[in-house]
DNA sequence: CTTCAGATGCTCT
DNA sequence: GAGCATCTGAAGA
């Protein structure tokens, strides 16, 4: 599989979560790889947006991995116990990324399941299947990301993204559970397949 | 299909 | 101490 080199992060944030659409995700945390369909994508953009945490270039220990080079995993805890996965983007010192929303199973999709609900995927109801991994909670659970992972080198070997085909049509909207964020609310910055 | 409450702990002020 | 880039199961339409 055809790694995404660096420079394929390091341009602009709305640019990179518009073309990872249809990109594989591949993770090799564990003894199988996973590799997953990016299906749902969020931008996050630190100069005029309410809803980044590195807003105007606020610098915290949390956002700190923001700062870094584009092409570096940000992955921070929510509600005190879901993982969001984030992929940083543009040149170092410019604090914004790209929030894996959903993925669809492409490789290991027994492993998947046993890290979300403890049963192969054949054991799966409908509604479990359905909702398999639209969410950025379920993204890392399946695939056991935590603050471990935190910083990871996307041009390293244990997280990377995969070149394939760009989807026919994609879908925009609103970003998701961020209704404090005033204006930056109504951006249109989640693409979806 | 929808809404709703509760879980749970870290981070920032 | 408040709030959070969420998820689940239960209950209602």
């Amino acid at each position: 599989m055809d790694k995404l080199p660096r420079e394929f992060y390091l341009r602009d944030t709305l640019t990179v979560a518009r073309e990872l659409l249809g990109k594989l995700l591949v993770c090799h945390t564990g003894k199988e790889r996973l590799v997953c369909r990016i299906a749902e994508t969020e931008a996050y953009i630190a100069a005029n947006d309410k809803a980044c945490h590195a807003y105007q270039y606020h610098r915290t220990k949390r956002n700190e991995v923001m700062f870094a080079q584009g092409g570096t995993a940000y992955i921070y805890q929510i509600y005190g116990m879901y993982f969001c996965l984030n992929l940083v983007t543009e040149p170092k010192g410019e604090p914004c990324a790209v929030l894996i929303r959903g993925m669809q199973p492409v490789e290991g999709t027994d492993v998947l399941s046993r890290n979300r609900f403890g049963v192969p995927f054949d054991d799966l109801s409908p509604a479990q299947r359905k909702n398999f991994l639209n969410g950025p909670g379920k993204v890392c659970r399946a695939l056991r990301l935590t603050r471990e992972q935190n910083g990871a080198d996307l041009t390293g070997n244990m997280l990377h993204v995969a070149d394939a085909p760009a989807p026919d049509r994609i879908n925009v909207g609103t970003r998701i559970g961020i209704d404090y964020a005033e204006e930056a609310r109504d951006f249109p910055w989640r693409f979806w397949i």
